[in-house]
RNA sequence: UCCUCAGUAGCUCAAUGGUAGAGCAUUCGGCUGUUAACCGAAGGGUUGUAGGUUCGAGUCCUACCUGAGGAGCCA
């Protein structure tokens, strides 16, 4: 900490390259052994653990002895020498020399999280806490990875990055999943639940547009795929139809795959993740219609009769024999929202196609092709019900310079959970908001 | 919103309607290569809350509270 001593600091991540060199490592303490005459204090700084070693013959007293007492998650920064060592975990150690005890965690309040088992509502509420164990850390740097990987994605094909606003003044498809904001005084605002119609305004700008931020969902939703505020990134493309929406679609899942599986092994490991499964998701993706998909449906025994919508049950019988996401479009007009760009030769059906992941991780991108013809859009809005005035703006952008576009939406938190083969989306973002939790 | 399940020590869990227990954590002691270390000892309880049945309730009944997972809806 002092600038005047000359040990190099060093992340435990850098340790290797450091083998034979006195360094120090800054960090918290995550876990002690100790057995009479030594001790292995595991290190933790964010990069990585490290265990280091310290023996009674070798060390002053007083230095061995607050090594030995020394308390789970407690910050201190210890000075030592590494070594290779194929009995610790990572392959290196760390010979104590010194050490400078940041903060002592107290007996009489001990650190929550032991290093065994413990329920899921005891780690929720210790979430700000729990984010330091290893498999919550891994989870969070995949996040990580998958968020680079999509941005280098768009801002590599030409996209331009144009956010939306989170306050929206009218709902895009009916106000029962909104969160209404009392603070405008003339009208009622709501979080937003999808910046799509305003891409629509930015691609005609920009040709190419995408937004990245939060969305906010008021559904009475208590599964392990919910979250009330998550994470999603949205492109919009000018002059593109279904197929482009498909072909960009397919072409980010590959992309933000292999940036995971490049950069991500040791937290995939950490997770146990099967990285057979990620290395087998290449293009192209299987593909089929809405009536295609129902059909196979029905000859596994699925009830689903043509109109509904696939359930959660439906998405996993429908990917069970694949090792690849399916893209299945043409849906019925009924169950999608009314901006959808309808079939040419069947109006009943629109041009919105859904990825459906493998191993039941259901559906990770939502889009497809929007209305372009102003009378078509206006009629479709009163169909709905929806006020014509409230989508004033949005109507205009058929009437100066309309043309054929589409996108999509993509949740991250149900793409981060499918790379880490994670249980609960819950564990795919710091601190989930759900129906019955908003704390920490 | 509806359905199902669960609340016992700080944590994870036991306990046929009959004296409330174990492991981990904490404290004390032992151990020079531990890998969720191990060995010995100690402290730690209004069994989610309120009623009810019973000679007797952690256990059975009712209501409520809290949480979990599923349906619907969605990403």
């Amino acid at each position: 900490m002092s600038p005047e001593h000359s040990t190099p600091r060093v992340t435990v991540a850098e340790a290797g390259r450091h083998a034979g060199e006195t360094v120090e490592i800054a960090g918290w303490l995550y876990n002690l052994r100790r057995s009479g005459k030594i001790v292995f204090p595991q290190l933790r700084d964010g990069t990585g653990i490290i265990q280091c070693v310290a023996l009674k013959s070798s060390l002053p007293e007083q230095l061995f002895e607050t090594l030995r007492d020394l308390t789970q998650e407690s910050s201190l920064i210890i000075r030592g020498k590494v070594r290779a060592e194929q009995r610790a975990p990572g392959g290196y150690e760390l010979d104590v020399e010194g050490a400078e005890i940041v903060q002592r965690v107290p007996e009489s309040d001990p650190y929550p999280i032991t290093p065994k088992d413990h329920g899921i509502d005891f780690l929720m509420d210790h979430r700000h806490l729990w984010l330091r164990s290893r498999r919550q850390h891994a989870a969070l740097a995949v996040r990580h990875e998958v968020i680079r990987g999509i941005r280098d994605y768009f801002d590599s094909h030409g996209f331009v990055l144009v956010d939306t606003p989170i306050f929206t003044p009218s709902a895009c498809e009916g106000t029962s999943t909104l969160f209404e904001v009392n603070y405008f005084d003339d009208e009622k605002v709501y979080l937003t639940q999808s910046g799509q119609l305003y891409n629509e305004a930015t691609c005609a700008a920009f040709g190419k547009t995408y937004c990245f931020g939060p969305t906010f969902r008021a559904e009475k939703s208590k599964t392990r795929r919910h979250l009330t505020e998550f994470w999603m990134v949205e492109p919009e493309m000018a002059y593109a139809t279904l197929e482009d929406v498909k072909q960009v679609g397919e072409e980010l899942i590959v992309s933000v795959i292999g940036r995971v599986l490049e950069n991500r092994r040791e937290e995939l490991k950490v997770l146990e993740r099967d990285v057979t499964k990620l290395e087998a998701v290449k293009a192209p993706f299987h593909r089929m219609s809405y009536d295609e998909a129902l059909a196979k449906l029905q000859s596994k025994g699925s009830q689903i009769q043509w109109g509904g919508d696939f359930g959660n049950a439906d998405e996993t019988l429908l990917t069970e024999d694949l090792d690849r996401p399916v893209m299945v479009d043409r849906y019925p007009t009924n169950v999608k929202a009314f901006y959808f760009q309808p079939a040419e030769d069947r109006p009943e059906v629109v041009l919105g196609v859904d990825f459906i992941a493998p191993e039941g991780y259901g559906e990770v991108i939502g889009g497809g092709q929007r209305i372009h013809d102003l009378n078509l859009l206006l009629k479709r809005i009163d169909e709905h019900g929806l006020p014509r005035e409230a989508f004033g703006w949005y109507i205009d952008l058929r009437k100066f310079g309309s043309v054929p576009h589409g996108g999509f939406g993509m949740g991250v938190e149900r793409f981060v959970a499918w790379m880490c083969g994670l249980e609960h989306i819950r564990e795919t973002i710091a601190f989930p908001r759900m129906l019955y939790r908003t704390k920490p």
